[in-house]
DNA sequence: CGAGCACATATTATATACAATCTATCCATA
DNA sequence: TATGGATAGATTGTATATAATATGTGCTCG
């Protein structure tokens, strides 16, 4: 048997794996704003080469994690409460007019389906098992809308900032790995919201259920990334 | 004196430059789609070495113009009647929101001046001068919105979509040379709408009449694209 | 004291060669 | 036909050298 080599070290996914972890240290705040990304100190953090490196700070520009100004080099933004509401916002509009496209696309079974499992979890017993299904469910509905709108583009953008939002939410998971999920308490309703309005056909309905229900994570997400301290 | 160097040429500017030049390339229809975009093919035509191209194809990825597939390379996506209006759809909701934003936060002032503007060129007479005082202010107005919409993420997206807009609006432009600009007659009342709904101070209003500015603009654009060829 | 210029240094940007790895195709074999 | 390996070609990553640019320092001169 070949020797099990790192996820992270394998061939052609060197910028993948940067990007990601420049990401993940972006959003826990271990960077300082306006902080210099030299090519050198980051190749050589990571012992990879100084090619991957400058294409992820072309991906990380993309995203608005730096900027880069030719011949200075790269600069990254600031990261605080204002940030990550913006970053909700953009998702926000984007997954919100994904919804209202993708009214009237999706079978009415599989509407029947996701209505009884959110009624189920809207009013199960939140446990481990109720917390994990409640985010691949989650994860379902989103990844159905959006490649149900009708637009490739816009489910390229909306998978740009899937991308953030794995991220936040992995960080706030190991944030408050003991404290209880207040938080999911409504998910489900808001879910089964937007499933009902998808349901009935109305896509002002169904994109301002799927508005409200992003709102109400971006307010979750602030909350416990910053426990409520102002920045 | 020294010599005049190409600015195509600059140092610090290979990577901005080939995305420009793929950029034109794609919108004009002179790719095929899901074509290879190889290192190699884009070195040697534009005369520039590897890493400048897999920089621009990184951006270009980002920017939605190819798919690269890990230890693949890089495939042109499509470009047709429908991708242009997923752009436009895209920069619709962007704009859109950031007009929400913005509302409010504009001074009287700078409204007033807009309302005068939009009105003189609303009923001016067509000119040559006339178009391009019409692209100048449109141009103004949607940089004062998105500067002023309060979000620097926000502004960043449609930024994004700046390029692809300008790159397409330059296609057009080079396309109907000999054309009567039809397309800008109702431009002007458009403006004023989105600038009066502004000065009332009605965000929705204000985000519908830019909502309307930009389906408008998209319909121009397809066509004179496109002229009715379906695809 | 301050403006402006030369110069040293650091970093970016580009070019180039090469190694490692992956993909796809072909072809033999069961 | 299907399986499986050899092989060619491309992509990806590494390493290194060089040019261009930015930045900071110190000096001169007013």
């Amino acid at each position: 048997m070949a020797a099990v080599v790192s996820k992270e070290l394998m061939h052609g996914s060197r910028r993948q794996t940067l990007v990601q972890q420049v990401l993940v240290r972006f959003f826990q705040g271990e960077f300082q704003a306006n902080q210099r990304m030299t090519v050198q100190a980051l190749a050589k953090e990571w012992n990879v080469s100084a090619t991957p490196v400058r294409e992820a700070l072309v991906e990380l520009e993309g995203i608005g994690i730096v900027e880069i100004f030719p011949n200075r080099g790269a600069v990254l933004r600031n990261f605080g409460a204002k940030e990550l509401r913006e970053i909700c916002q953009v998702r926000r509009i984007l997954e919100s007019e994904a919804t209202r496209c993708a009214c009237g696309h999706i079978t009415p079974h599989e509407l029947d389906k996701l209505k009884q499992i959110f009624n189920e979890l809207a009013t199960a017993k939140r446990t481990v098992e109720w917390s994990e299904s409640t985010q691949e469910w989650d994860d379902y509905l989103h990844a159905l809308i959006y490649q149900t709108c009708g637009s490739e583009r816009l489910a390229h953008e909306i998978n740009r900032y899937r991308v953030l939002y794995r991220t936040l939410r992995q960080i706030r998971h190991s944030k408050r790995q003991n404290v209880k999920d207040y938080e999911q308490m409504e998910e489900n309703a808001e879910h089964l919201r937007i499933v009902q309005a998808l349901s009935t056909g109305d896509p002002e309905a169904a994109a301002k259920a799927m508005n409200d229900h992003l709102q109400q994570a971006s307010i979750g997400l602030e909350r416990d990334l910053f426990q409520n301290q102002n920045s």
